[in-house]
DNA sequence: TGTACATCAGTGAACGCGCGTTCACTGATGTAC
DNA sequence: TGTACATCAGTGAACGCGCGTTCACTGATGTAC
């Protein structure tokens, strides 16, 4: 049953996609190898040829996603007819699906658990992290780039926190009043 | 080995109080009931004397811990000389010692797990956070009522989202930027 | 180019372990008289 | 008030289950000649 180097990659591939899905789904805990394996259509028992440990899948997955998540700001960030780049990227992130938290930032996703993770997995969230804020900080331009720098970390964690926040309120109202307040107030950070 | 009825009652609070540490210190997953009952200086056994599963105490140590950061928030909210009640609440929320979670903002330390638990628990977590918007918005005078409500919901939320980010990323300075720009903004909005 | 063989991706079953939960038992407490 | 007994908080061991991890095996791929 050996497969092609190239199957090989697009297998291993298959799996820390699917494994930054389910991470942001349910948590890093809460989610087990069998679950990951058998969303990507395979068996338990391979997981092994492709990592050393659940530690590993979790750092990669998690680098994984925070790559997607980056790569999606900066298409988001292109400003449109009427909106600048800033409000473009506040109205993406505050807009992700609490129903489909597949493809959402993982810094929501898998929150206060990455200040528990390993040492590469933090650093992958980390960095995720910084480059965010570098391409926020790309789109606020009338201020010099130190300023612009510390208002973009302002609004980077304001909005993870109004999601987060927006995901675990019981009341809609509330949850679309968290992410209105927050929509409202960082986009005058131009 | 029966205990009078105030031992059982006190029994019964001790372990929600340490099991509302343990799940702020580690997350809720992750700690087990056995774990819990040991720092309670039980074993494990006797849980069930008291809860009718480990859910039914995730959701009185979410709403114990809730509790206490109201409390710790109402007697933070009394204006010192040279601060107002708003300065002193911003500055007393983003001081949370990261070494030492087992008394922070139960919305930081469980953070997204809570928009995972189920109903008793999302209820106390959404009510605390109501609460503690309630008391935050008390503090902002100079605006009307809806509009202190509606900027006390943003800072909040941008709150959680600072300590959560300063607890995840790696850089110590880094850590010590976010707390400090959401210092400086949210105090403004008295 | 064709053949023989070593490699190794993936399967399926098993491993030890810790989880939440159950249970028989103990013995001090609270109650009934 | 004193005595006899039912209650039940807490112990310690066990339960089934799912976890991360290991392993013998299969058979198509890649390599050596």
């Amino acid at each position: 049953m050996k497969k092609s180097r190239a199957e090989t990659a697009e297998t291993r591939r298959r799996i820390v996609k699917t494994a930054a899905a389910e991470f942001r789904r349910n948590g890093i805990h809460a989610t087990g190898l069998a679950e990951i394996m058998a969303a990507a259509g395979l068996t338990q028992g391979g997981f092994y040829r492709h990592f050393d440990s659940k530690d590993q899948l979790v750092a990669e997955a998690c680098a994984e996603a925070m790559s997607s998540a980056v790569t999606l700001t900066q298409t988001a960030s292109r400003p449109a007819e009427d909106q600048t780049g800033l409000e473009v990227i506040v109205e993406t992130f505050l807009s992700q699906d609490r129903n489909n938290p597949l493809e959402g930032c993982p810094l929501v996703g898998l929150g206060i658990e990455l200040a528990r993770a390993d040492g590469d997995t933090r650093a992958a969230a980390s960095d995720g992290f910084v480059e965010l804020v570098e391409l926020i900080a790309s789109q606020i331009r009338r201020a010099s780039p130190e300023v612009a720098r510390a208002r973009a970390i302002f609004a980077l964690s304001a909005m993870i926190g109004a999601v987060t926040m927006s995901r675990i309120v019981t009341d809609p109202d509330l949850s679309a009043a968290i992410l209105q307040e927050a929509r409202t107030r960082l986009t005058k950070l131009k």
